[in-house]
DNA sequence: ACCTGAACACCGTTCAAGT
DNA sequence: ACCTGAACACCGTTCAAGT
């Protein structure tokens, strides 16, 4: 909430820290979590491992974090760092293209990151400033407060939902064990013949191409909504 | 796999059922597990409580379903029942809204629906049948095997990703405890000039609206893609 | 063949007691 | 003030033994 720097005008008179300097603080203990999220994945992340990574019994977490639930919080809200930077594309749609890229990369950057982040609801610095750029964008680009608010929503539930599905098709056993063999199995012999024919890009590895489609199906639909009149007062 | 009646041509011959017929069986099994998930939600949903509904010891039920994973898979294959019948507007982006829409309802029926269905990966018949008309109606509007699946995933992906959103707002304590007022207040006290605008938005309770508004950025560039020449022989 | 009973190896969370 | 030690009330999963 307050700026971890230079804290602006309070009393900040706290007795000089009786009792030993503590051994664990947030941010650290964000950080190791983060590194056993990507060592051991989302489920087997558990406050006793984490407590053991950071060298503490699994009580002390609690001084820390009210529950586990916040300590993914903390963590979904550590991934945005650096993501509400203004992107410097010089149109609108090129602007909203950057944010969106930028949010799937921070989401595959830790294992289970989509996971992670769609099972939390950050309102920290990272997380909102995000959005405060995101619509920001959108607002000069003349978009109205409803449109630009509906808009971002629809971008990031695209962005989770793909990301989520990108990394778990990445992993194998985490959730589906055989996923593309049995898919082509399935599909083959359940008489399919769209699904069929689509079976190379259903099975296919370029998750890349695959959200670069569904942004740009988005953005065309955005570009025309913005032609249709949301002008400087609509 | 095989249809559950009239077994076309394989060799029945299974000796009569030795033993005692079976107290459970795989569809009674979900049905329960379905009920319980409405109930009480898809954390308080186990193997021992889910075992307790049906009258059974938790250890019982690994003899239909190997893992909890295999469960909730076979939970998410039952929500999309009735989901693949072939929609009956009369123009290719009649169809598809209507496909969209049928599986918003589907996870919606069922709380925390899209969370079980976005933690399982079922290649059954009403998955597999549902992406077979999805891609079947993009096919026959002229799209190529390639844009119909990238096309299905991207609307799959938006919508798993808002509904996710919407179930999780729905119900409080669940993993936000006070979405509304904490977010308000964390933007309000943070300067966040846009997202402050878009508050009434973002805090508002008009899921479908939210899900239409995005549904329809993708159907518009859908259409302009249709537009710019997929057709038929592209 | 199907289910019970009991165990194994864990969980998240709480809280007196120590320092 | 911060952490330990130990407990509470659970988990998913396995498997001998019963019927």
């Amino acid at each position: 909430m307050s700026a971890p720097s230079t804290p602006p005008a309070a009393a900040d008179t706290r007795p000089p820290a009786r009792g030993r300097p503590p051994r664990l603080d947030q941010t650290r203990t964000v950080e190791a979590a983060l590194v056993l999220l990507d060592a051991s994945g989302l489920d087997a992340l558990t406050m006793r491992r984490l407590a053991d990574a950071v060298g503490v019994q699994a009580g002390a977490l609690y001084r820390h974090f009210a529950t586990k639930q916040d300590l993914l919080t903390a963590m979904a809200e550590r991934m945005l760092e650096g993501c509400s930077a203004p992107p410097s594309d010089p149109d609108w749609s090129g602007r909203l293209t950057a944010l969106a890229r930028r949010m799937r990369t921070a989401l595959l950057a830790h294992r289970d990151g989509a996971r992670v982040y769609a099972g939390t609801h950050s309102t920290g610095a990272n997380t909102l400033g995000f959005a405060e750029t995101f619509i920001g964008v959108l607002s000069e680009a003349g978009f109205g407060p409803q449109e630009a608010a509906r808009t971002a929503l629809t971008v990031v539930h695209y962005t989770v939902g793909h990301t989520l599905e990108e990394q778990a098709a990445l992993q194998p056993g985490d959730q589906g064990p055989a996923d593309p063999g049995q898919l082509r199995e399935a599909v083959t012999a359940g008489g399919f013949p769209h699904l069929t024919a689509a079976l190379p890009v259903l099975t296919g590895a370029d998750f890349t191409a695959q959200f670069e489609f569904g942004l740009g199906l988005l953005l065309q639909g955005l570009r025309a909504l913005h032609r249709a009149g949301s002008g400087p007062a609509a």
